[in-house]
DNA sequence: TTGAAAGCGCTAACAG
DNA sequence: CTGTTAGCGCTTTCAA
């Protein structure tokens, strides 16, 4: 029964990891010293501590997380669920969360619930042991099921407000407002507004606010769409813009709105002189696209790493630096991201008369 | 002692996930029985395992994978690492070995090393309990270092070739040649490699094949560089090129490229009648920069595809569909993607005479 | 301040 | 085919 029976028969122990029993073995304490020693320093006398410490260093101890998860509870860990990975607007959430939960020593699990609510379900349930919290990115469930979900498992929602659930909330309305402001300024009367998909939360809440600021300054509105958020369904919404005689555009997002750029160029149609475009986002490639995209400026990294801040806020785990990100510690409630309008060369004066469907 | 003394005073125990055990409870059988139920299935009797697996649907059981990992040896995910989340070209290899994983009900913990060596050892040893195996892809360690811990951890690299380590190579030499093939049939003679870190080993993989097929075809080369692999690098980059007098230059990524083209389009220099400039990946915005830049593409989301693929088959893991990626399940050796040359509007027959420095 | 002991939820022999 | 029995490595009462 002695323990060099199991022993390979190389003889040196090379497959097994070090765990705190060796250190205790090595140290002449008991393990449960060695996990104080390691976890809640001031626990324990300071020598013993120091020796445990330098004992852990050269045995070259890594603490099994799945161990400590197990009794502890905590993961330190968080999922980040995105609807489709494949969208850049994501890319820049996703090294916000990466970027401030590393600073921390977190772990982040990426999860692509490809845009499927139940995916998103199966996803939100597994990771109750694999992660002490969620962020939510542009969900597809509902709000009561979000909630529902919010009170066994600490969750953080983009762009998205259900109730009681705490929400960082990118001001794309705010940045509508000064995009039509810009547009009137240039004499445009009317504003055609290509929409997103219908599952989306900030799809309404875009054209809603687009209403809104047109009535008030006496602007007419239309809308063409739902076009799904990529660059190829740029060119389907280019065409019903061309086709509905626009001579201004909000696009949903950059995606469509890049995507609508090259189709207009293949169709003869000149932006900004026949057809101003406005994108939202300004994701990666909106400053170098032809001709670079007018576009509201959204703090999408910045988004990413308050919506960890809060996390980590709720789950008792103080973000290293308090930085200026998160006002006054917040971790309920909705914080609202303010977003501004980057003009560049898509957007220029309304045409004398309208362009016409060629 | 009841476990009834310990259920909240609310009376209902609704803060408990249900385990195994309420489910062996609740259908009469040992914990045991459900576990195999569970994850064996055919080792139970079939009418037994239906019954648990009712139970189990009935009582919303869920696996806690923390505890399946502590005794099983398996977490059933992989560490994924990028030396920077910030670069397009990493996007698609997350999208590529994301989609695998998921395919497979696999999870994927995304570590950010941010160039740095020391980062990338820690994730590597910390990971040893949170994941099965890990994919890096350009790795800042030594092919010394990445074949030690693959001794201890299956380990799958991307674009490196440490000896017995299993990798996935994109074939941008063979990028480079047609390439070059390309600009001397436009009648370039004389190509400038814009070089990007030293710490690449691709970098240095495409020098050489450029120096290579250069001497085979008669082309005069010079190099420029080391250059930082961001957008914002290629104002630099551009400058350096117009002084070197180049009027053909093959950038040692896209990213490197597109900054180049708008420097060059600041400071007045046509591309392609003054200058040609030839990308290589082709990321997410190589097609509709201005101009649209002819570039190597790169099978980059197939390469991590297949890198999940190879350290899924190495794990006993078959991923689902065998597909057509990777020949005849290779799990070992290294694995080459073909890249081939895009062309686009950022590339042109060679000016008469060199652009000289403005 | 430290040690002993009891699990966390699950899997994996080993009997039966 | 199924139950019993040990743990996986760690944390956490409870005593000493």
């Amino acid at each position: 029964m002695s323990s060099a029976d199991t022993v390979p028969v190389g003889g040196a122990d090379v497959g097994r990891r070090v765990t705190i029993r060796d250190i205790a073995d090595a140290t002449g304490v008991a393990p449960s010293t060695v996990s104080r020693a390691l976890s809640l320093p001031d626990r324990v006398n300071h020598v013993t501590q120091q020796r445990i410490q330098q004992a852990a260093r050269e045995l070259g101890y890594v603490a099994n997380s799945q161990a400590r998860a197990l009794t502890s509870g905590r993961t330190r860990a968080v999922a980040v669920l995105v609807s489709d990975i494949t969208n850049p607007f994501y890319f820049d959430v996703i090294r916000g969360t990466q970027h401030q939960l590393s600073a921390a020593g977190w772990t982040q699990l990426l999860v692509d619930t490809e845009e499927s609510a139940d995916a998103e379900l199966a996803a939100l349930s597994a990771i109750a042991t694999k992660a002490d919290g969620a962020v939510l990115t542009a969900s597809r469930l509902s709000d009561a099921q979000i909630a529902r979900f919010a009170e066994r498992t600490p969750l953080v929602v983009v762009n998205r407000r259900p109730a009681g659930v705490p929400s960082v909330l990118i001001d794309t309305p705010g940045g509508v407002e000064q995009a039509v402001q810009h547009l009137v300024s240039l004499g445009h009367r009317d504003v055609l507004y290509v929409a997103g998909p219908d599952s989306s939360w900030s799809n309404e809440r875009r054209w809603r606010a687009l209403v809104r600021v047109a009535k008030r300054l006496g602007v007419r509105v239309a809308r063409v769409g739902p076009h799904a958020p990529f660059v190829d369904s740029g060119a389907a919404a280019a065409d019903a813009a061309v086709n509905a005689g626009a001579t201004a555009c909000i696009a949903f997002n950059d995606l469509i709105a890049i995507g609508m750029l090259s189709r207009l160029r293949e169709r003869g149609v000149r932006v900004p002189e026949d057809m101003s475009v406005v994108g939202c986002d300004d994701i990666f490639g909106a400053d170098f696209c032809n001709p670079p995209l007018t576009t509201m400026t959204s703090p999408i990294e910045r988004a990413g790493r308050v919506a960890i801040r809060m996390l980590l806020g709720r789950l008792g785990a103080a973000p290293s630096s308090s930085g200026d990100d998160l006002p006054d510690g917040q971790t309920a409630g909705a914080v609202a991201l303010p977003t501004h309008l980057t003009v560049r060369e898509s957007t220029g004066p309304a045409p004398s008369s309208p362009h016409r469907p060629s």
